[in-house]
DNA sequence: CGTCTTTGACCAGCGC
DNA sequence: GCGCTGGTCAAAGACG
């Protein structure tokens, strides 16, 4: 991962519209998307957002049309939580329920008590016993947040630190699935890396929790000498003055799902429709992807090398 | 030596 | 109840 060329610097205010990104070698200013080499240069590069905007007849404001925030959100928005998309512009919506954050947090403890009092019992299978959440106590599910991005790279660089846990074979894919979790102490954020197997060009990274901590300082590859301090501090990006709402303003190649919110709030009904209807597309080419978990599905617009595909 | 990946095994949930 | 699948664990090995 780190060996991929970081022959440009972005740079990017999420508080302001406008956006620069420059190279470093002076001699090569990017102008081509597929000129982005790694997750995070995708992430942090809105020079297409117009593009974007125009493809799918978006007024440039973009703030108010694709709000389906929930209460839920909105308050561990205010609250100044992290959300964990890379780049942290925003994490619309949730799958959990309730509460179930911390739920979910309290019961790895339970996990991780109760493993360790497995093994000291000395019980016979004190390896991987008893460390899933008690029985009839439904495991709750963090709020997820999932990209699709065009890239011959499967684990995306996104400026945290990952340690990978396990690898699965997909059903009905020739491609396994990776499950990344945040190295970060007591940060419990993890990300699924698939690739799509109808178009293997594609990766669908999902990720799942909220980051507590900020950008790791020494990274890998130097991310984080790549962006100025506002965009460092996830937990700047939940302050005032942020919309966080927007759907995720990637630049080229990703399509964005955001999980949970059904309500369609801030969208009027029409547009809320053309989204459903976009949702259901895609989740119709992507059948490993979980239908109910998707409320909003953005595309991208051919002319930018999505892959966007009409039935 | 510390960190990270690989990989087989285990477990829970779910559908039939 | 059974089998399948997704998610996770943890030992072993690789790597810098």
């Amino acid at each position: 991962m780190s060996d991929q060329p970081r022959d440009l610097t972005y740079f990017h205010d999420p508080f302001l519209d406008h956006q620069r990104y420059f190279s470093t070698d002076s001699s090569s200013i990017a102008t081509d998307p597929s000129s982005y080499t790694t997750f995070t240069d995708c992430l942090h590069g809105y020079t297409y957002f117009d593009t974007l905007t125009n493809g799918f007849n978006l007024s440039p404001s973009f703030q108010e049309p694709f709000s389906t925030s929930t209460d839920d959100q909105k308050m561990k928005m205010e609250t100044g939580e992290a959300p964990v998309t890379p780049n942290s512009s925003t994490v619309l919506s949730s799958s959990t329920e309730a509460g179930d954050d911390e739920d979910a947090n309290n019961s790895k403890k339970l996990e991780k008590q109760s493993k360790v009092s497995a093994v000291e019992d000395g019980g016979e299978s004190s390896k991987k016993v008893n460390n899933k959440p008690k029985k009839g106590v439904k495991r709750e599910k963090e709020p997820r947040f999932a990209f699709m991005t065009k890239s011959e790279i499967d684990h995306l660089e996104d400026g945290y630190r990952w340690r990978k846990y396990g690898q699965k074979a997909v059903k009905n894919s020739p491609y396994p699935r990776s499950y990344y979790r945040c190295t970060t102490q007591k940060c419990t954020v993890k990300k699924r890396v698939e690739r799509s197997f109808e178009d293997p060009t594609t990766v669908i990274t999902t990720y799942e929790g909220t980051h507590n901590h900020h950008l790791p300082s020494t990274l890998r590859g130097n991310v984080g000498g790549m962006f100025p301090p506002s965009m460092l501090n996830p937990g700047s990006l939940a302050g005032p003055g942020f919309p966080h709402h927007l759907v995720q303003r990637s630049p080229m190649n990703h399509l964005i799902f955001n999980y949970g919110s059904s309500d369609g709030s801030g969208l009027n009904s029409s547009m809320y429709q053309q989204q459903q209807q976009q949702n259901h597309m895609m989740i119709n080419q992507y059948p490993q992807l979980q239908l109910s978990d998707y409320s909003l599905l953005q595309d991208i617009v051919p002319s930018m090398g999505g892959f966007k595909q009409e039935p």
